[in-house]
DNA sequence: AGTATATTTGCAACTTAGTTGCATTAATAG
DNA sequence: CTATTAATGCAACTAAGTTGCAAATATACT
């Protein structure tokens, strides 16, 4: 179901994303493109992404909206229950490949959960 | 440290969540005191509540800022580990009084965690 | 290749959450 | 009960994200 076109809007996204396989911020995209994609652009090309199951979005710290790319998601059944890591200094995101157990909550329909853990990472370390 | 000072805005404020108790949206807040308090004043009556330790905040599903009361977070030390519930229906959020353990992440300083889990609240189930 | 059809894009204008500066008001200390 | 300092209201602003619509472009079909 090619639903999505391959663009060339589509392509610079994801290549975007090949480049660092990190989390990118939508706000971090727009910029980057700002004179290749229209912001408006971006926000659809990253949606329909979603949708295809290449890409899965979160919220950071701030309520600004980051994607990465899908690892074990399948189209219709997002598998986003890995936390992510934010660091405090340089404010960069990654997908950690850790299990997070959500607790059995009595008379609670448990559907999903978005972790986000914040810290001090890697490079920022040293 | 005095510094917040008892006026009709906080004692409004801090009513309300005496009343239910659970976490509100700043967003609801503001627009239950839109003939009473004014906005700009709501986000700051919240923001030194949440300074003085009386209330804790977070983000709900689409970036919005919620409140809830504090039970044992102290002036300087947030014990913000505990998971806050959102219901997929109504919408509301409750502070869960349970324990998410956060994995040791090595070469990673981890510094606090934020976690929301999305379900059917209780109201919702029945 | 050339054309039809449906998707995608750019633009401009808009919405919404949250912030800032500044003059006025009100709480507390003395 | 006055002086000091914090808190408030207002209006204007910022920034993230959305919407409607006409123009452009990718794919399917012959």
């Amino acid at each position: 179901m090619g639903v999505v076109r391959k663009t060339q809007s589509v392509s610079l996204v994801l290549e975007a994303f090949k480049a660092d396989s990190k989390a990118i911020s939508v706000i971090d995209l727009v910029d980057r493109f700002n004179d290749k994609i229209n912001k408006t652009t971006v926000y659809r090309v990253l949606d329909r992404l979603e949708d295809d199951g290449v890409l899965h979005s979160f919220l950071g710290v701030n309520g600004i909206k980051w994607y990465a790319p899908c690892k074990d998601c399948s189209e219709h059944k997002h598998s986003d229950v890995h936390p992510h890591f934010q660091c405090t200094d340089c404010g960069k995101i990654d997908c950690l490949n850790v299990d997070i157990t959500i607790p059995k909550l009595p008379n609670r329909e448990v559907v999903g959960a978005q972790v986000l853990i914040q810290g001090k990472c890697e490079a920022c370390c040293n």
